[in-house]
DNA sequence: TAGACCCAATCC
DNA sequence: GATTGGGTCTAC
């Protein structure tokens, strides 16, 4: 008999530990299997990760153990679903992290293959039907049975489905002289390339090309100006790796940039690119997978999840952009690729390179300190100017005009030159929605969500008020419910204000909007960038995902409609972001022969993560900003995890928070600051009421499995949960 | 007094 | 996280 040790698939802390169920059945089980099982009164999906053989009855366990034990329904799989590595990676991942396991092992797989019921009704494999010839002799056959034998004969196997006679096919399977041959077909196309050979690489990237191959270190930090040529670095490392007979996984930051990365390494290596991100359908990410853990594919292109890639025999992982926080995933598992691409590193003694052009504060101590080696690229290719930038001061009213509040006078100029030269531009704000919130003129009522703490979002296209957080919908009001008044303002702007406003100054440019609300609906984002690459419009309106990466050499404008959103978020890294996307949205412009400009609206022309972006001066501001970071004692100096404590009954959790503060506090551990508790910037959602404990740390050892403790201390609390979201960027 | 509704307990 | 069962509320 066999004692099987299950996790079961829901993600409470309080649910974070093995289950004993009895299998009974033949089939083959053990670690990395998924089993059916009865939880509960309901049927759930376990994992097992421990199979004990037993000669003990039934009887003698359940006395052994105190528990009643069930049996296995039954064994899903034929063989364990992750390698000795993966696993071995997850496990760790679980430890650092502090987040369970089986919701590591929810992330690290495919839908269709997570250990949960609903994936049973997922994608199976998809095969071709092949007709094969066995037997060519055409003896007593009529005519048309002939000649598709000779077509078999001479041509190879045919696709069933080609051929559009199923009697003719039927008569010939029984008589025996052909078959059906089944293959396995991949539902993702990736467009094919012709190829290309490998360019010519400047001076300065040869070098760092060499100085990555010949350090010991793991790390390479690629600090290389926008324009700087890090892409062909990427390529001519990847070209070496692949020689050497390794593998490679090549990491975007947006879904929205795979498509370009995969064409570049396509042109260069032949078909051997797989794609893997969140925005495949399951049916193409499950035969991306298979493909990937069969060793059919030698280079990896993805975003934040790619990093999972059930890839063998690494040699290289690539994280493009590697200061942007996506990065880093900001709900249960907690988990920064940059982290995990160092752990499979270390397995597999592979590199990993770091680039940016305004490498994370985090990744540029590390750096200095010499624990990652640091390469720089300071020329752009063919000595490209960096755009002319100017700041516009929103709040002096010389820069202004009576035709618009949102363009100033410099903004509105520049735009019509672009248009009369047939040239584009790109106008950045990093908001979504029209307006930002809808309030009352004369009460001063706020609309706010009814089951989350935060104000709804006024959407002008659908006339919907929307929650972002759970996604509650209402019809937009016409009067204030609290006191009749139909005066509401809709303050603040986002894309689609924007794009109204060019409508009336420029009614004959074209214009293209992009941001998350557009990129929900499939493929959007891609065709969106597709066709302003090819001129069909002349002004891309979005928020920060048309930042990063996208070459558009006809841009010789780039506006920020207003730098200041973002600079007053309550979050200690508020500055940097802000800081990161002005100067990468500054180095869209001008990127190819022509001047390129970008125009800054602030009304806070002197605040330095705007001048100094302005400049695209990275060293003045990583000074600044780690001065900054010392005084407060934030990250890169010190370690930060917040601890989430939620339940449905507001007074318990507050209870709970400050026991568990006061219980941190106590022990005085050398090194940690225990802040809070906090309300945090969502303190209600979907009627869960959260409060957070923040810990800085200099280093884990102790304050980690104390950690550890208070999490297990939770185990039988259900109406509590506990998080820990370790590294955390949101808060 | 049945059905609706809420909450806490339990899961091997 | 899902289900259950028991307690309380509520409408006729």
């Amino acid at each position: 008999m066999k004692l099987v040790e299950v996790l079961i698939e829901r993600k409470a802390e309080s649910l974070n530990r093995p289950f004993s169920y009895i299998y009974l059945g033949s089939k083959e089980v053990g670690e990395g299997f998924r089993v059916i099982i009865p939880f509960a009164h309901s049927k759930v999906m376990g994992y097992v990760i421990n199979v004990i053989d037993t000669n003990k009855s039934h009887e003698e366990i359940e006395k052994e153990t105190g528990f009643k034990l069930s049996e296995v329904i039954d064994v899903v799989d034929e063989k364990p679903l992750l390698n000795d590595e993966l696993m071995k990676l997850a496990k760790r991942m679980s430890e650092y992290y502090l987040s369970p396991l089986i919701s590591v092992l929810q992330s690290m797989l495919p839908t269709s293959l997570k250990p949960s019921l609903s994936a049973l009704k997922g994608p199976k494999i998809a095969y071709d039907s092949y007709l094969r010839l066995l037997d060519d002799n055409e003896e007593g056959l009529t005519p048309k049975q002939i000649e598709l034998i000779r077509r078999l004969k001479n041509n190879g196997p045919i696709l069933k489905k080609d051929y559009k006679s199923p009697s003719i096919i039927n008569k010939l399977l029984s008589l025996n002289k052909i078959e059906i041959v089944k293959v396995e077909k991949s539902r993702l196309e990736i467009p094919e390339y012709k190829k290309e050979k490998s360019k010519v690489l400047t001076s300065d990237q040869l070098e760092a090309v060499k100085s990555i191959i010949d350090t010991d270190k793991t790390v390479t930090l690629l600090h290389g100006v926008t324009g700087s040529g890090k892409t062909e670095v990427y390529l001519k490392l990847s070209e070496l790796t692949l020689k050497e007979g390794k593998n490679v996984l090549m990491l975007v930051p947006e879904i929205s940039l795979t498509p370009v990365m995969v064409e570049y390494f396509q042109r260069r290596f032949n078909n051997k690119v797989a794609i893997l991100h969140s925005d495949l359908t399951p049916a193409e990410k499950y035969d991306e997978y298979r493909r990937i853990s069969k060793g059919e594919t030698r280079v990896v292109v993805g975003a934040r999840s790619a990093i999972f890639a059930p890839l063998d025999n690494i040699g290289l992982i690539i994280l493009d952009e590697e200061h942007v926080e996506s990065y880093k995933q900001d709900s249960s598992p907690y988990y920064h690729a940059k982290d995990v691409a160092i752990f499979r590193a270390e397995h597999f003694r592979a590199k990993v390179v770091l680039g940016s052009a305004t490498p994370s504060l985090e990744s540029m101590a590390r750096a200095q300190k010499g624990v990652y080696h640091y390469v720089r690229l300071s020329k752009r290719i063919n000595n490209q100017e960096l755009p002319r930038t100017s700041i516009i001061d929103l709040g002096r009213a010389y820069n202004l005009t009576r035709d618009s509040f949102i363009f100033s006078k410099r903004l509105i100029d520049e735009l019509s030159g672009v248009l009369s030269r047939k040239e584009q531009a790109i106008l950045l704000i990093n908001r979504r929605g029209f307006s930002g919130y809808i309030t009352c003129r004369s009460c001063g009522h706020m609309f706010m969500c009814p089951n989350c703490d935060i104000a709804l979002t006024y959407h002008k296209e659908d006339n919907l008020l929307k929650c972002h957080h759970c996604g509650h919908v209402e019809l937009s009001p016409e009067v204030c419910p609290n006191c009749g008044s139909k005066y509401l303002s809709h303050s603040g702007f986002g894309t689609e204000r924007i794009v109204k406003e060019i409508n009336k100054l420029f009614p004959e440019a074209r214009v293209l909007r992009l941001d998350s609300d557009v990129g929900e609906v499939r493929n959007n984002i891609a065709k969106t960038i597709a066709k302003f690459s090819n001129n069909e419009a002349d002004i891309l309106v979005g928020t920060q995902m048309i930042a990063k990466g996208h070459d558009f050499p006809n841009v010789t404008l780039v506006g920020v409609v207003l730098a200041d959103i973002g600079l007053s978020l309550p979050s200690f890294r508020s500055t940097e972001r802000a800081f990161e996307l002005i100067t990468q949205a500054v180095g869209r412009s001008g990127r190819s022969n022509k001047e390129g400009i970008a125009i800054i609206q602030t009304y806070n022309p002197t605040h330095y993560a705007i001048s100094l972006a302005a400049k695209q001066d990275y060293e003045s501001f990583y000074k600044k900003e780690m001065q900054v970071r010392k005084i407060s004692q934030y990250p890169p100096y010190t370690y930060l995890a917040s601890l989430e404590i939620s339940g449905q009954n507001e007074e318990n959790v507050i209870e709970m928070v400050h026991r568990i503060a006061s219980k941190l506090m106590e022990q005085k551990f050398d090194g940690v600051t225990i802040l809070g508790p906090v309300s945090p910037f969502i303190a209600k959602e979907n009627n869960t009421y959260r409060r957070l404990i923040l810990i800085k740390y200099k280093n884990d050892d102790k304050i980690k499995p104390y950690l550890r403790t208070i999490l297990d201390s939770f185990k039988n609390k259900s109406q509590i949960n506990v998080k820990v979201n370790v590294d955390p960027y949101s808060l």
